[in-house]
DNA sequence: GAATTAAGGATACATCATATCCGCAAATTG
DNA sequence: CAATTTGCGGATATGATGTATCCTTAATTC
């Protein structure tokens, strides 16, 4: 059970868009060059945001990407379903169902007590997902990353952001 | 992110092996039949669970499994490890380090704040399943189950139990 | 000795993650 | 207007992994 790398880069992309000011955008190239990605397979990632609605894009030189919200109102199950998908990580094929003892015809009335415990654990990854905020990495990032680097990173941002 | 469908079934075996009569054992093909899965690729979810040394095997005419420890010290992560391994779901490739604006050598303290967590969502999950013991899967069932059907599968497993 | 069983290796197949390429439409630049 | 840049979606190729079957070997029962 893994997550695939599009997790890592679109949630890396995210926080970098948090920072960009008011109404620029950066283009996936840019995106790309900044995380050493491949940049035509990171656009799946990406267009995969703008469809979940985390993100406006406009075309055109100067086009690319930034936030649909504030930092403050996504959060980190957003951006990981968003690539990942919202299915459930545990499926139940109701296996319980080809016991030979089983009566002709009989239905199950609840889901099984198996299926209940798995999903229980996907529900506990997804409300610890749910209660990260994009501003709050951006706020941990800004204290753990070194002054120096963090400021020449977004410089560096700034001089491709349309 | 999609289990694989042998921790349903590793699930549902060991269901069945904790509600054995102390010191009896039951085979791959039992198992098999009982739950409608193909015999030789369920035959890899029990290797994995012997291997973990979750359950105990004999050989020959009436061999099988049976469990290596009381159902109440099993519980549902030792399952789900056994057939899935015991990987994180998230793995940092560390895309950080190719900001070029990075200093050359510059070396990270700290795992980056997006794996951090990541991580713990990866810990809430796996906290859930450790919390449920295969026992407790065990008396749910029998709430739940159908008294008559209940018995009735004990019967028919017993009657192939060595 | 014959039958049965778990264990493990070899192999085949399907699905999915990864990755690249192309053409299209929209926006910008000059 | 024409040229360029960009996001987007479709098509395709490749590798890894999950699913499944087959076969051999060794241990156990009868
Ligand atoms: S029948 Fe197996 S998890 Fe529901
Ligand atoms: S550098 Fe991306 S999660 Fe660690």
């Amino acid at each position: 059970m893994i997550l695939k790398s599009q997790v890592e880069w679109a949630l890396h992309c995210c926080a970098i868009l948090a920072g960009l000011p008011e109404g620029r955008y950066l283009s996936t190239k840019a995106l790309a060059e900044l995380h050493g990605l491949p940049k035509e397979y990171l656009s799946k990632a990406l267009q995969s945001l703008s469809q979940a609605s985390l993100v406006d894009t406009t075309l055109g030189p100067s086009g690319g990407y930034r936030l649909a919200k504030p930092s403050s109102e996504i959060n980190f199950l957003d951006i990981v379903e968003a690539v990942e998908g919202k299915a459930r990580s545990f499926t139940c094929t109701n296996i319980r169902d080809n016991n030979p003892c089983r009566p002709a015809g009989y239905c199950d009335s609840k889901p099984c007590a198996v299926a209940r415990v798995m999903w229980e654990a996907d529900e506990a990854w997804r409300n610890t997902l749910r209660r990260v905020r994009l501003s709050d990495l951006v706020g941990t990032l800004s204290e753990e990353v070194p002054a120096e680097l963090w400021q020449s990173t977004f410089e560096w941002v700034l001089k491709r952001a349309g």
